[in-house]
DNA sequence: ATCATTGTTATAGC
DNA sequence: CGCTATAACAATGA
């Protein structure tokens, strides 16, 4: 669920409710429910992991972290719900429930607050300036940029690990280290990687088309497969050793 | 059953 | 102040 092409999905699913009211909201999460019953939904959208609800004079944006799901119209609550909305246009009735999931209101409208331009699923992504901001981290490892949510928003760690694995980079590798093409490659397939995952998540195929994420060994060399935590982030990174060693 | 994991944030500590 | 470490949170499937 937590990853960027994750949460278009989850907007794209959840977009057709645009135009109904809420009738009744409640849950776990601290929001303003009173303001929200009878706020209008105008808009849903995405911006990397967040997915947000724009309201009349209110929006609210969840958070899925790692174990965060939402669920459209379920015939009962899996359990108890962080944000339970029902929404009502005419006799059109939905009920949209998010569960674990971190959830707040924003300050100001979606559009003052997020910058689509950093957005790997964004039409509005803008390669030029990733590249940009990638050259400014020169010390950083590559797998610590990647994950960086103010360059590559929404890209998480499946994303990184398959990203790496295609451009043949050892995570631990620096910045500095890369080749201007190489940096070129880097934000192209962190982009192109977001929109296939998109693709075979939406077909269910996404596991099935893993190459390094959780195999035993490289479907290149046929050698083990290293799985170590990488990075001043330290999350789990799947790399082979002999395809993707570092630069000497 | 135990372990690992698609993530972020608050707080403590140096 | 700035960086890092740690905990906290939570659900699911291998």
């Amino acid at each position: 669920m937590p990853e960027g092409p994750s949460i278009v999905i989850a907007r794209d699913q959840i977009k057709p409710l645009v135009g109904e009211t809420v009738k009744a909201a409640a849950g776990r999460a601290k929001l303003p429910y009173k303001e929200l019953r009878g706020s209008k939904l105008r808009d849903v959208l995405s911006w990397g992991k967040h997915l947000i609800l724009k309201f009349d004079d209110l929006s609210i944006r969840t958070h899925f972290l790692m174990f965060g799901s939402y669920g459209l119209d379920e015939k009962r609550a899996k359990r108890k719900p962080m944000l339970a909305l029902n929404l009502v246009k005419g006799r059109e009735k939905h009920v949209l429930r998010f569960y674990s999931a971190a959830i707040r209101k924003l300050d100001d409208a979606p559009e003052n607050i997020y910058d689509w331009s950093v957005d790997i699923m964004s039409e509005e992504w803008d390669p030029k300036l990733a590249r940009r901001h990638v050259l400014e981290h020169r010390d950083s490892m590559v797998c610590d940029v990647l994950m960086d949510q103010t360059i590559f928003s929404g890209l998480g760690n499946i994303i990184k690990n398959e990203v790496l694995f295609r451009l043949l980079l050892h995570p631990e590798e620096r910045v500095r280290a890369l080749s201007p093409r190489e940096v070129t490659a880097l934000v192209r397939e962190a982009h192109k990687y977001g929109h296939e995952f998109l693709a075979w998540k939406k077909e269910g195929v996404l596991k099935r088309n893993w190459k390094i994420m959780r195999k035993r060994t490289c479907p290149r060399c046929g050698g083990a497969v290293t799985k170590r935590e990488t990075g001043v982030l330290k999350r789990l990174s799947h790399y082979c050793p002999r395809c993707q060693a570092r630069k000497p």
